[in-house]
DNA sequence: AATATAGTTTATAATAATTCTAAAGAAGAA
DNA sequence: TTCTTCTTTAGAATTATTATAAACTATATT
């Protein structure tokens, strides 16, 4: 459980004011014991229901944009109307289950290295990651 | 190069009726020799400039769903703000140029066995597949 | 061949996620 | 405190996609 001064100091230290919105936001993303998975409106949805306060949905946005800027949230590749953001910035992998549509990563150790024979002349590999679909047996 | 009426054939034997517009979509996207990925932007566009003619945006849309449902399209998971297909219906991975934004396929042969040491009780694994994220050196 | 039926196409409207705009407000510097 | 720059906000605009409902067409039936 970080405390709200180590939030402010981290936004400070990334160029961002450490404005009450910010710090919400940090508090509902951050100020837990395991990363997970969002979307725009569950974050929304999150702040009224956990904090009982409203920030704009402009804002929230923002913000989010802002924190994948400097690396705090990372944007994840489902197919989808809307998209998915994850607290967990590390590259790693993720089970989709379509019959719920609820994204769950997989601990890096549960996949065994993966081996790419081939390359694409002038481009460099940024992230190797699997997505493993499931469904209801 | 498949014949027009391999299409008809192809598409009647799927309960699809072999209309003008799906016969026209059938030669810009199964008449070549290689598979490809596209929007439904794309294909507009292909539509027009490759065959100089007109569908209508609705019917694009309801064509590719109907071609997905039946198996001879499938869509692909990169996040952004619109849909990719793709005519290789097959599980398979991909490149995704983060600098032009382009989509490439991966030789089966050429990524060595996945193997996932996990799995998720009351589900079964409908699909695992890898996606390399790459930018300019 | 004419008719009936169900499937298809189309223009257009509706929806939904996201981004833009521009004005008001707040943070930090001077 | 004052100034400047950054941030928030409501609401409008944009964009991809889906829904609607009327006109059209493929095909089965007479
Ligand atoms: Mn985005
Ligand atoms: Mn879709
Ligand atoms: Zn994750
Ligand atoms: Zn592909």
């Amino acid at each position: 459980m970080l405390k709200n001064n180590e939030f402010i100091d981290k936004l400070r230290s990334s160029g961002l004011r450490p404005t009450k919105q910010r710090l919400k936001l940090c508090k509902v993303l951050f100020n837990r014991s395991t990363t997970f998975h969002f979307t725009i409106n569950d974050l929304k949805k999150q702040i009224s229901e956990k904090l009982n306060e409203k920030i704009s949905l402009a804002t929230i946005y923002n913000t989010v944009h802002a924190f994948k800027k400097k690396g705090y949230l990372k944007e994840i590749s489902i197919n989808s109307d809307k998209s998915y953001f994850d607290t967990n910035t590390k590259i790693h992998h993720h089970f989709f289950d379509n019959s719920t549509k609820e994204l769950i990563d997989i601990n890096d150790n549960q996949v065994e290295k993966i081996k790419i024979n081939t390359s694409l002349p002038g481009k460099k590999i940024t992230s190797v990651e699997v997505l493993v679909k499931v469904e209801n047996k």
